[in-house]
RNA sequence: GCUCCGAUAGUGUAGCACGGCCAAUCAUGUCAGACUCUCACUCUGACGACCUGGGUUCAAAUCCCAGUCGGAGCACCA
């Protein structure tokens, strides 16, 4: 039955009903609602290897979010339990909870790893008397042989005992690297074998960074280990992670089960390219910073927190953006434009507009009479700016490359003008009226006076440099619109020099 | 090799647990137009998708099977 005959018959039918038939469904946008018994307390776990980045920010979100809507907890886990190979940043912890603050995302308890190694290690010996872990001495080479060959190693069955003495040992710092580890007992011919007996901790000669830990332990808990006994002290009831530590669950079950402990809820969500920045990995961008390819963590080029904010976006626009994209298992490849038009609907009613000419070229203008130019501040708040100009004034070598000997065009809210000569450039004034504009279709160009003020803006691609309108200096850590380039946020202000970071067109 | 995920317009999503109201939502993007002393904002219109093949059924985006493609894990990284 066709739609219209559908309609037709429910107006015989049930002629009340009409009208519902029509109403459109209103999907539910965001995340996916929750189905709980009992409290909800997640928590956002980074490794402070590096500051927040535009991944973090969706768990910061999207936990934020959650337990803001049900009324749960969220807990700030910093898991720093690898000296060497990802090696905590001091500074990096301030990061994190800064940049979570900026993004509304307030955490009721903040836990350090490298603070609770004791307990861990008092779980790990409750499992070795249950005979739910052992010291393994084998090679890495040698383990993976008879595990891949769903074969146990000769240390799995050596005893509760000796298994005791040697994790007393590896406590004391009797083993070196690599001598000896503690697996968890799962089940070695499991069809899994990303499941198979994983290792527990391992021995890490190397200081933590943090001075209250520096050469404290020598044995270190690996990530499934640590995060498994922590989400359980803290009383975790749901997990949001990526899905590479899908398998974690798997894992961290066996513990979960020798512990008699309730293991929480979990989600997953896929992996996020950005589009604009590629794939950019912690370490390398720590190289590139270090040889000095970008200025710092907070160089515009960077998919930090910190440079995303350098650059004026608002943390509404950032939080509604990771909101929108769900919770998805699929792996995506997104695009800032969308992030950027929010945030340009949250900033271009409060931008004030300025002129910035970028890769000034000066134009001479004859018969114009020395004045100052106003402009309105914001197209419709109100408020004006004044701009004394003399005889000449500067325009952006794109417009010029554009120009016609002859041609006639509008400076914005200045005057009208009619190009005599390209190289050195000239014109000459021909009247203040708007129907040039309006009946003649003139262009309109923006400009800047020559004793302006220097300003450099830094982008993602690239840097431009020109002179910009006096005033500018006035709105320092505010974002403004530059007329025709694109919203920037002012960064710093120096004498007649203003530095400023591009936001988005 | 073994194991686990996933697949809706250019991008991101809604719909899928309970098949019909889906001729498939919303946002962004692109194009066109209106407004505007900015290439901004706002408004209007247009464009554009159910991975493939089978099966079940009166009816499949939705359920089942197979395939394809993509991702991840099998680390003494997180």
């Amino acid at each position: 039955m066709s739609h219209e005959a559908r309609e037709e018959e429910l107006k015989v039918l049930a002629p009340e009903l009409i009208e519902e038939l029509k109403e459109k469904k209103e999907p539910d946008k965001g995340l996916p609602p929750l189905e709980m018994n009992g409290p909800l307390v997640m928590r956002f776990a980074p490794n402070p290897n590096g500051p927040p980045t535009l991944g973090s920010a969706r768990g910061i979100v999207v936990n934020s979010e959650y337990t803001r809507k049900y009324h749960g907890k969220l807990i700030i886990r910093f898991d720093d339990t690898d000296p060497a190979t990802k090696r905590p940043m001091l500074e990096a912890y301030g990061w994190y909870l800064d940049d979570c603050r900026w993004l509304g995302a307030i955490p009721d308890e903040v836990v350090i790893a490298s603070d609770r190694i004791p307990r861990y290690y008092e779980v790990a010996e409750q499992l070795i008397r249950k005979d739910g872990a052992y010291i393994c001495f084998c090679e890495q080479e040698v383990f993976k042989a008879l595990k891949d060959a769903k074969e146990p190693c000769p240390h799995r069955e050596q005893g509760v005992e000796k298994n005791l003495e040697c994790w007393k040992k590896m406590l004391s710092g009797d083993y070196e690297e690599q001598e000896a580890v503690l697996r968890i007992k799962t089940d070695i011919a499991h069809k899994d074998p990303a499941i198979r007996d994983w290792v527990a901790f391992r021995i890490i000669k190397t200081p933590h960074p943090r001075p209250e830990v520096g050469d404290k332990y020598c044995a270190w808990p690996l990530l499934d280990f640590e995060g498994a006994v922590e989400d359980h002290l803290l009383g975790t009831t749901l997990i949001i992670r990526g899905k590479d530590l899908a398998d974690s669950e798997k894992r961290q079950k066996y513990v979960y089960k020798y512990m008699g402990w309730t293991y929480p809820k979990t989600m997953h969500w896929g992996r996020v390219q950005i589009h604009e920045f590629g794939k950019l990995s912690t370490s390398g961008i720590k190289k590139a910073i270090a040889e000095g390819i970008y200025t710092g963590w907070d160089d515009p080029r960077l998919p930090t927190i910190r440079a995303i904010r350098r650059r004026g976006i608002m943390p509404e626009a950032l939080r509604k953006f990771m909101i929108d994209l769900g919770l998805g298992e699929t792996d995506i490849s997104l695009s800032l434009d969308t992030l950027y038009a929010e945030n340009r609907k949250l900033v271009d009613p409060v931008a004030n507009r300025y002129f910035f000419v970028w890769d000034p070229v000066e134009m001479i203008i004859e018969g114009a009479e020395p004045k100052i130019a106003k402009a309105p501040l914001h197209p419709s708040r109100g408020g004006m700016r004044e701009i004394p100009v003399g005889t000449a004034v500067l325009v952006c070598r794109n417009d010029v490359d554009t120009l016609k000997e002859g041609e006639k065009l509008r400076l914005k809210d200045l005057y009208n003008i009619q190009i005599t000569g390209i190289s050195p450039l000239t014109a000459k004034f021909i009247g203040t009226n708007m129907d040039l504009v309006k009946k003649e279709k003139a262009r309109i160009i923006h400009w800047a006076p020559p004793d302006g003020l220097k300003v450099k803006v830094l982008s993602p691609d690239g840097e431009y440099i020109g002179i910009g309108e006096r005033g500018i200096e006035r709105e320092l850590d505010k974002v403004v619109q530059f007329e025709r380039f694109g919203f920037v946020r002012i960064d710093s202000v120096s004498g007649d020099e203003v530095m400023a970071y591009f936001t988005h067109k």
